[in-house]
DNA sequence: TACCTTCACATACCAGCGGTATGTGAAATT
DNA sequence: AATTTCACATACCGCTGGTATGTGAAGGTA
């Protein structure tokens, strides 16, 4: 029976316990949050927590990979609507500057990411959610001769920090032209990037 | 008695805990750390360390203002070794990198630092020690008419992420070229500033 | 249908952690 | 010499993440 009465209720647990966890993790940060307040939220017990996870830096990965893949689907969805590679740069990096500025989204994918797996394990995952696709557009784009000759690596770290910094300063200043402000900032930077 | 007997040891024990905590927090990060193993390294008890920090977010705070400002002074000393303010600009950004490459200092300064004391904090205590230099950098070449006028806050936050970032990862990959590739990079991302 | 197995949890429990309340003895003050 | 202050040390506590075990319904088998 691949879709029976335990099949259904085990995925309505697993994803109950995601969504309530993911929310008590954007709201009080990992550290402030215990699994007893998870499983009381989620209306389940620890035993349920520990058999669908390793224990709570498993479930916070979890949570982790389903705000980097909504991230990324965003960014995606944007770069997608264009066809100049150019234009898909611009739209991507402006449409992960706006889904950054999510003060959820950031805490959990920006602060405690690092924190809580470890900044190896961290860059392992946003590289496979994110990091790859910008690699991958500035890769086009050297290849295209849109964008002067150089490695890409290097360029992706410093663009994926600026922003990541960037959505973090939005979030927390508020102001409203701040937006407008840093996009201008960081389309002059990568200017810089195509042949004089 | 300004420099009695109890005057001397309470600083002695308040250092051997600063050092014994740091070395530890950034062997094995924050979490890892508990603080029997930290009055233990230290040869005092509990009740020392709780006379002289208020807990352990406490003590990673002011294990995090002497890491910041090392860095900071590594920062300041290459940048005052220029005349130009261009020059200063350049010299005080390959300083950072270079500084901020030790993964010991990283561990502490970028990954625990926000997620340990929240965003908010981490960011007021890095702008006292060293993005406020970078912004009064910023901010005296575009009075100076050498980069182009334009908001400086959102810039240094742009710079200031990259350089985070980049640091990260240049202690990370460990290639030998990396960092002149990042550099390189970077001094390019830095010339879209100027006026054309 | 009767029986057995599996599985998705629930319950009970534990070691270790950060934190606190209190004791103590030497140094400093009077 | 008596007293106070201070820089810790000791003993203790509540809570947390984690684990070992129990349980009952769902699913398979005869």
């Amino acid at each position: 029976m691949i879709n029976g009465v335990r099949a259904r209720q085990r995925e309505q647990t697993r994803s109950a316990l995601l969504r309530e966890s993911r929310r008590l993790f954007a709201a009080e940060g990992y550290g402030a949050v215990g699994l007893a307040e998870i499983v009381r939220a989620a209306q389940v017990t620890k035993g349920a927590l520990y058999h669908h996870f390793t224990g709570k830096p498993d479930l916070f990965r979890a949570v982790l990979g389903q705000v980097q893949q909504e991230v990324a689907r965003k960014v995606a969805d944007a770069a997608e609507a264009h066809d100049d590679p150019w234009d898909q740069l611009m739209a991507g990096c402006r449409a992960f500057l706006v889904s950054g500025a999510d003060p959820d989204v950031q805490r959990i994918m920006l602060v405690d990411g690092p924190a809580v797996l470890g900044w190896n394990e961290w860059r392992a995952l946003d590289e496979a959610a994110s990091a790859r696709h910008l690699a991958e557009a500035l890769t086009a784009l050297v290849e295209a001769g849109v964008i002067v000759p150089q490695p890409v690596e290097p360029l992706t770290r410093l663009l994926s920090g600026a922003m990541n910094e960037a959505a973090l300063w939005l979030a927390a200043s508020g102001g409203p032209g701040d937006l407008e402000d840093t996009w201008a900032a960081l389309v002059r930077l990568l200017g810089a990037l195509r042949p004089a």
